[in-house]
DNA sequence: TTCATTAATGAAAACCTTTTCATTTTCTTA
DNA sequence: TAAGAAAATGAAAAGGTTTTCATTAATGAA
């Protein structure tokens, strides 16, 4: 591969003016940087990002670092097809890394990012507390969080209201006439299935609906083999649920398996709400009802934060939170009498 | 961020004697060893992989580039997620480009990942006979093919039998009693889809069966809503197809949609084959019958590839071919009378 | 024409490693 | 104890850029 010095050599000038011209930055006379251009071109010469960003770093390795939980999870495929849209019209690539919810691996792809001096890095954040996203911090590569919080510090953030998703399922299965309204959600990971279920219990609350310990069931909410079997438990319940909340749609999928294979009628028999607008949600008989998240404006918006960072640095980190909404299909009905 | 020379600095050593130590190579008296690292855990030094990299380059970058077209694809996030469970597993990371089936985003990414100096790029290829990759093949860089080969050039590449993937769905149909069989098919983009045509029009061929351009469709196997209008359309034919072929996963989805809209029965009315095995599959009513590909095996066999040509840059490129399967679920059956 | 100013260019340092080659230290063996 | 071999270490170059500072060339004013 071509580098500056054979450029330079054939364009008669030294590799101070090339670079010049490839970084448009001071004058360099037309007719010379011309030339150089058309020796550019000529060589096909590409500068060496790994030489650049060695001599620059801060801020202009035109690389945005992503961390996700999983790839295969529609939510975040979402989300990365909004933050890379952005990106790449910024003329940013970005290094995707899969965590896999596993700490082991955040922390070992935060450091290969912090190494690879990385421009920013966008993720939902696993370890709270470590030092790993302080070390991060204290050397400047700006953290954008998405989905989940960063407890006590302080930086940019896109969360979804989650409190607000949960209320709604919920509410939306009380305005069809259920009482006895079950939620699959999870205790493990983060705050997002905590808070939903906190709106749930709101909702129940503020309808005179006391909270049914039985019907709160708490799995791991990135296998929906697992949803499908707290349902079915659910299902054969001596007094059994009318209505399903599934807080994702990992879960979700797992519900509508149980019920099907229970040869229970949706929404006839029972009446299910999921959480994420999933591709396969029109398609399904009957198409399911759910909660949106907007997951790929949360993709943008996060990408957004980010390039506003990269232009002021020193602009103060803010806090996005995004409304889900209700769509609703007909996965949910009134309760069987 | 700590460097090499504040390590050496503080323990008492050249640099030199610390990239030793880190590299574990040469020999270096277990003594020193010891206190260098005591100082490097003290200064929590990392090693600069940006540095390391312009040094070494040459297949120990320990970064893997992967271009794929459309992330939210589940077939492609099945495979992303096989390379980058074998590359994790090696200590590699993964920098993942979405292309879009957009030869000017592949072309930035191919650049991008050239510059960066990765160990390997693992695609599937939309510029055939491009310089580009020409000029990435020059550079020694290892490239790995999946999903489509890459017309003339030697490299590793895994692929799926489409040709049978097509013809065991069609023969499955056929079996079922069905004579009108409809595909929806792409003739855009990739031979992938007119290798599954093939099969399609094989197995009719071979039953006897007449082939009925009226009953092929071709659309943007990227988009749902194209094959749920081309289904729409077929159902409101005269002489209306018994059963359809939908070759990819986002055209099962659309198909499915329209199907519904139009208020037909699956499988009694209709029944409908897809391609690839979805999350999802299970969990419509009824289950969608599917050919399976092994999407995460794929992409294991893509990064073993990989991985061998990183121990042996001048392994002899291979070509290995897998088999699709068939999954019979509940939605085809005979056709009506 | 001459001096002052501005425009254009270049030399060399810096970024952080790895690696070659040379040097010093330690260990063997006669 | 000396000489030779092996082990341990270090100095400096290289990798391809950007950037600072210095220098040369061109322009304008007096």
């Amino acid at each position: 591969m071509s580098n500056l010095k054979e450029v330079a050599k054939k364009a008669n000038v030294s590799i101070t003016t090339v670079s010049r011209v490839i970084n448009g930055s001071d004058k360099v006379n037309p007719k010379t940087s011309e030339r150089v251009k058309k020796v550019m071109t000529m060589l096909d010469y590409q500068p060496n990002r790994v030489a650049q960003r060695l001599r620059t770093a801060n801020g202009r390795s035109k690389l945005l670092g992503l961390i996700i939980p999983d790839i295969k999870n529609q939510f975040y495929s979402n989300i990365v097809r909004g933050i890379e849209d952005v990106a790449y019209g910024n003329d940013y690539a970005v290094i995707l890394c899969n965590s896999d919810e596993n700490p082991n691996k955040e922390r070992f792809y935060l450091e290969v990012l912090k190494s690879e001096s990385v421009d920013g890095i966008i993720l939902p954040p696993i370890l709270q507390f470590g030092e790993e996203i302080e070390n991060i911090i204290k050397t400047g590569i700006p953290i954008i969080c998405f989905d989940r919080k960063l407890g006590n510090k302080n930086v940019d953030t896109v969360v979804i209201d989650n409190e607000m998703g949960g209320y709604i399922a919920t509410s939306h299965l009380i305005d069809k006439g259920h009482k006895q309204i079950a939620i699959l959600t999870s205790s493990i990971l983060f705050s997002s299935f905590s808070e939903r279920q906190k709106g749930y219990e709101r909702a129940l609350k503020e309808n005179g609906i006391e909270v049914d310990k039985r019907l709160i069931r708490e799995g791991d909410p990135r296998s929906s083999d697992n949803a499908k079997l707290m349902t079915t438990k659910l299902i054969n319940l001596d007094n059994p649920p009318t209505a399903i909340f599934a807080t994702n749609n990992l879960m979700t999928l797992g519900a509508i398996e149980a019920i099907n294979e229970q040869n229970l009628k949706i929404p006839e028999e029972i009446s299910i709400i999921g959480f994420d607008d999933v591709s396969w949600a029109k398609a399904i008989t009957p198409p399911l009802t759910v909660v949106k998240q907007p997951a790929y404006e949360m993709g943008l918006k996060a990408a957004e934060l980010f390039f506003r960072k990269v232009e002021d640095k020193s602009s103060e980190p803010v806090e996005i939170v995004m409304e889900p909404s209700l769509i609703i299909r007909q996965s949910t009905a009134s309760p069987p009498k």
